[in-house]
DNA sequence: CTCCCTTTGAAGGGA
DNA sequence: TCCCTTCAAAGGGAG
């Protein structure tokens, strides 16, 4: 990944993150110099596969703020910071989340019809086999040509499905709740642009479920409880937590920390129950356990093969696993992909009549590079401040010490990969075979 | 039951 | 410094 030191200092620790943005939207104004006619209709077509994922919308100047032109780091950068200071201020007030004060933070959003980055639509040739295979009667056509995993289209897609939104409102789901303290304050999209959804299978709209509405909407402490939470391992819902809990009660697996203002608001937002006198779920009150934290007696990653540690391992009986269980495994702390995910996942998920999260995650994967710079920048600042807070709750922990502990997983995505992975062969076949 | 798939980003290690 | 690998989440699919 480039880094680029633009001045942006650490303030959001994401310039890295944000320059690499802005090369994709650059490649993407290369590729979209070679549009063929044939793309047309691909992007006719895949623009349908988009209706059922974009659910989104955004205004006309939020529009233009995207990505085409990549703009001073800076001057993202403030934008960002006002965001999150209007965020707090508001927090401080006492709302969550109140009203649409974010017009920059859609997190439903459409192709852009001018961009020729949104405008793509762009499948990854992996995605549109997959989708194809999942939506036949959306007969997404092969990524032909496609060399990048978002294929350009031109930006006049007019034709498009009209998308609707219907003018809706707190959902229950509120992820990133558990960031709310001190983080961004979503607003409401525009009531106008709510999408109306496509059905995936029959490319018919149909009229948002309840639980395709947006998810960012205000939603009071005590409404949390109510409904599952994506990001909730703050919020006991069946399973859903950011990091597994142990079910058998919580340890208070936390060091004693000297925390600077920051870092004791997001911690108390999130993993000290001392300093969270008021948590709606009769959480337990002895003690949260940091989520990423996982007892490794109820660990969820299938760990039955022999790639851990020595150390770790061990398969005589003794001292050596005693001390291996009673171990906590920490989790490594989630990225800014994977907070959106996280936060996104079950409306794609509603949207999508999906399931299957390989698939899902193809469509997160495209939505996340729709995201405006300020949109990104959101869930690197939170991602930022969950390794910050993680690296001082587990000062001496390292990735590494997670290595091996989960099964080793080929990651070739070499083209000349043959078909023999199972599923994988369904996803990628006719990338493989496009060019 | 276990692993794979898929995505992006962070981090570690080797060259 | 660059490149590669692993892991983080998620849940259906497959063996």
């Amino acid at each position: 990944m480039p880094q680029l030191n633009g001045g942006g200092g650490d303030d959001l620790g994401a310039n890295d993150e944000m320059i690499s943005f802005k090369d994709e939207g650059e490649q993407e104004e290369k590729i979209s110099e070679n549009v063929s006619a044939e793309r047309d209709l691909d992007d006719l077509k895949s623009s349908l596969v988009n209706e059922s994922e974009n659910n989104s919308s955004s205004s006309d100047s939020e529009q233009a703020e995207r990505r085409p032109q990549p703009r001073p780091v800076l001057d993202s950068y403030e934008k960002t910071r006002d965001y999150f200071s209007e965020a707090f201020r508001r927090q401080q007030d006492g709302g969550f989340f109140k009203g649409p004060h974010y017009p920059g933070y859609p997190f439903f959003m459409i192709p852009d019809l001018t961009n020729p980055y949104l405008s793509n639509g762009a499948l990854s040739p992996s995605a549109r086999t997959y989708l194809q295979m999942k939506w036949p009667l959306l007969d997404v056509p092969g990524a032909a040509g496609l060399k990048d995993s978002r294929s350009p289209t031109p930006g006049h897609l007019s034709n498009k499905v009209p998308v609707v939104q219907h003018a809706h409102h707190v959902h229950p789901l509120t992820p990133l709740i558990t960031y709310s303290n001190e983080h961004f304050s979503p607003g409401t999209p525009p009531s106008h642009l709510s999408p109306e959804i496509l059905d995936p299978k029959t490319g018919i709209p149909r009229t948002p479920h309840p639980s395709e509405l947006s998810p960012y909407y205000p939603l009071s402490p005590g409404a949390v409880g109510q409904i599952p939470h994506p990001l909730g391992w703050l919020v006991p819902q069946q399973g859903q937590h950011m990091y597994s809990i142990p079910p058998g009660g919580f340890r208070h697996p936390y060091p004693t920390l000297a925390m600077n203002a920051s870092m004791s608001s997001l911690v108390s937002s999130r993993f000290s129950p001392h300093m969270m006198p008021h948590h709606p779920h009769g959480m337990h009150q002895t003690g949260i356990p940091h989520p990423a934290i996982v007892s490794p007696a109820i660990k969820q990653e299938p760990n039955t093969h022999d790639h851990m540690s020595p150390s770790m391992h061990s398969k005589s009986p003794g001292p050596a696993k005693k001390e291996e269980d009673k171990k906590p495994h920490i989790k490594k702390p989630l990225n800014a992909f994977m907070l959106y995910m996280k936060e996104m996942r079950a409306k794609v998920v509603a949207e999508c009549t999906l399931k299957e999260s390989a698939a899902i995650n193809q469509i997160l994967g495209r939505r996340w590079h729709s995201l405006s710079r300020e949109e990104q920048a959101k869930y690197y600042e939170l991602a930022r401040k969950e390794r910050q807070l993680h690296s001082q709750l587990y000062p001496g922990w390292s990735a590494r010490d997670n290595y091996g502990k989960r099964k080793k997983r080929k990651r070739d995505n070499k083209p000349d990969s043959t078909p023999e992975g199972k599923g994988a062969a369904s996803y990628t076949w006719l990338a493989t075979n496009s060019f």
